[in-house]
DNA sequence: AATACAATAACACAAACGTGTGAATTTTAT
DNA sequence: ATAAAATTCACACGTTTGTGTTATTGTATT
């Protein structure tokens, strides 16, 4: 590290490229040392610089940043992926986040954000907006899946065992009951859930019944 | 809604609370119109007073804050409640948020963050510490469960349905084929993932295979 | 003391699943 | 153009699962 952070801007649109750039240089400690207009060129250059971060736009003309990200992440592991984009869609976010991406911006609120933003990613940080932080918690509260008092103490001791993967004999081994018993116990919480098979159980276990 | 933000504290220790306090009067438009140092009593008054925000500390004496939030939802569909801890335990972090938790804030980082979180929650964002969402971003990053590149495309498709609680046939009618042909991607599937069953796919699909 | 629920267990039968083997056709890559 | 991989389908056999029925024992609740 030298004594300013290094920044790679990532953005098809030129005009907006520039508009980041200028608002990012008003400041002393933070270099836009390149920037990149599509994904190719990107690809190919951006591990020459070995950046402290880079800010990749989503929706690049020859694919999209996500890919981009996946594929230079190995190569600059010191490099901190923040995303900026137009659109605050659950799918693009997660996505994002699990391919490596530390941090996620909406364009339209750039101006307020950019800087500190830039500065928490370089302090191993996580900058999202507000908006993405809502969605993020959004995405925890779903998962309410069963409602506690709805299973008995040891129901929910066989469920837990199911949703590890196990199977029938494997739990009884695990709980010291037959199987038998086990099966006894997962037709009454088939039935208290609804549903009709492991598969399901589990599903609902996790709250992925409804959505995603 | 009046002309301020009504926000309630609910925090064991006395000198912390009044800290607080006195911190979110510095505002005009933030009011703190109680206080609770248990939750029994935050549990048997808050109702009454509709607060806008709660500040709920997690470690209470006689019970934990998480409960407490659980039982004050459902009658204060309008409040919005914000964990106040001292620790940035991830177990924690996940299980509040999916209670019904809107942001989560350390109290080492209240001194710059609190006045500005209140707003934000109030105006319908999550506000979360920098550290909080890098925990919460490094769940998905986790999640990395099966790479992309394993399975094909049709066997991706194939994975999908099942991680959707279907059955074979089920697969088959909703992809046009056999259920013999859908047998036949599983095995390879299977074959791939390393597992020998619908049940443990579905975990690697979600990434819950290690851990939580 | 009576009633309800929880936890345990067995037997039975059909449906669904896991896996071995084999093979034809289409798509993709070299 | 040729090889390799992907997609499709079938038959067979043993295992696991889903569900109906029934019963014993322990533990609360009233």
């Amino acid at each position: 590290m030298t004594n300013f952070i290094s920044v790679i801007i990532v953005e098809d649109k030129i005009e907006m490229c520039r508009q980041i750039k200028s608002l990012l240089e008003k400041t002393d400690d933070i270099k836009v040392i390149a920037t990149f207009h599509d994904s190719k060129s990107a690809l190919e250059k951006i591990p020459e610089y070995e950046p402290d971060i880079v800010l990749m736009d989503l929706n690049l003309p020859d694919g999209s940043g996500i890919e981009c990200i996946k594929n230079l992440k190995p190569k600059l592991s010191k490099t901190q992926f923040v995303i900026l984009t137009m659109f605050d869609d659950s799918e693009l976010v997660f996505k994002g986040l699990s391919h490596g991406a530390i941090g996620y911006l909406l364009k339209r609120s750039i101006n307020d954000e950019l800087v500190k933003s830039i500065y928490e990613a370089y302090k191993g940080g996580s900058p999202m907006s507000t908006q993405i932080a809502r969605m993020v918690v959004k995405s925890f509260q779903n998962n309410k899946a069963i409602d506690e008092d709805l299973l008995t103490k040891r129901e929910w001791e066989i469920l837990e065992q199911l949703a590890k993967g196990k199977k029938y004999k494997e739990i009884g081994e695990t709980l010291f009951i037959s199987v038998e018993t086990v099966r006894s116990h997962l037709r009454k919480i088939y039935e208290k859930l609804h549903v009709h098979s492991s598969k399901e159980a589990i599903l609902k276990y996790f709250g992925k019944n409804h959505s995603r």
